[in-house]
DNA sequence: CTTTTTATTGTCATGTTTGACAATTTAAAA
DNA sequence: TTTTAAATTGTCAAACATGACAATAAAAAG
């Protein structure tokens, strides 16, 4: 009975132009007008779908951690177990898998949890997982690292990784790609020595 | 003759308040409300020193980017010829010098480059003068390193760098400077296999 | 004290963003 | 065809942001 709903996909082309907007235009920059434009619909479908301005910043929160999460977990599972750095490195630093938009986002939320103690929160503890991740993956590589060169060579991937994606409104990812993985490499050889 | 003027120093409130809100809020954030209040003054004194919002963010740039460069530039020359990466580090990873709000505004200044074109040129411009001055400076110390080593050593410092104030608005600074750091020293070391 | 120059305050019009809700249309079931 | 539930469109008011300008107050010089 009754007009079938279309709130799931609404809901889903909704938070995708979301995603979009703020990886252009910042969340302070994402105003409904601009999502609903971006989207293709009325702001006022934008309302009926995902409630107010409030709810939808919640929801594109956490979407954008539960799929981090998961394609995260689902990229780890996917390493071989010897010497997964190499496809660690693959992951991270080559441009065929990568959605340019992704850190720009995060790193948005990063920002706006300077002024959100609750996204500070959830952010740290996303953070903290995905250094401990790598920590973790490095010391089954690197058994005779240290725990200080351990963290300081997590930090240094996810620095390459972030930077390289952060740059990226410049228009020089080409130049800066290859540099970025030869550093990658370089962090990951020293815990050789 | 007349009442004595105030436009320099207040400019100078204003393009600080400004700064601080950048910051904050990011380029989208900081609305001409904000920028006032953060500097005690009225709105329409904002716009009675230096004028409506364009002209404030283009004055916003050119200082930036002048202080930036201005400070840079002194800190290189007042680095020693014998080994200065040690100092280099010294600058760009001890808490004391560094000014935390910096490179929040400059990574303000990076997106929205996505958005213009015109800005976009001028931050091609001073990133690639960054790496290159630190490139240089790595190339009197390391004279055996390759081109290809000397630019992804250098891009990793400065992605070290950017990143730990990055994440500044996550309030985990504490815990990550050290990694930072020994991240670029393992770096720097690489220089010399 | 008057003049001159500028700071300072106040206000008004315009456009944008948001929240709320009424009115209409559409698609499916009975 | 009627009923029903939901999509879709349209509109209104409140809040906020911006630009422009008038009116007043303050500080220096003559």
């Amino acid at each position: 009975m009754g007009r079938p709903s279309k709130k799931e996909e609404r809901t889903e082309e909704i938070l995708n132009a979301f995603y979009r907007c703020v990886a252009r235009y910042g969340l302070e920059g994402s105003t409904l007008e601009r999502i609903a434009e971006e989207s293709g619909l009325k702001r006022s479908l934008v309302r009926h779908f995902v409630g107010n301005r409030d709810e939808l910043v919640s929801m594109l929160v956490d979407r954008v951690l539960e799929q981090s999460n998961q394609q995260w977990q689902g990229f780890l599972s996917s390493l071989p177990a010897e010497q997964p750095s190499t496809e660690l490195l693959e992951g991270l630093f080559s441009d065929q898998h990568s959605d340019g938009e992704y850190i720009l986002v995060i790193e948005s939320l990063i920002f706006a949890a300077g002024r959100d103690a609750q996204l500070q929160q959830r952010m740290q503890v996303w953070m903290q997982g995905f250094t401990d991740d790598v920590e973790q993956l490095l010391k089954g590589e690197f058994a005779s690292a240290s725990e200080d060169q351990l963290s300081a060579v997590s930090f240094g991937l996810i620095s390459l990784y972030f930077n390289l994606d952060s740059l990226a409104p410049l228009g020089m990812n080409d130049r800066y790609r290859q540099p970025a993985r030869q550093a990658a490499k370089a962090l990951l050889n020293s815990l050789n020595h």
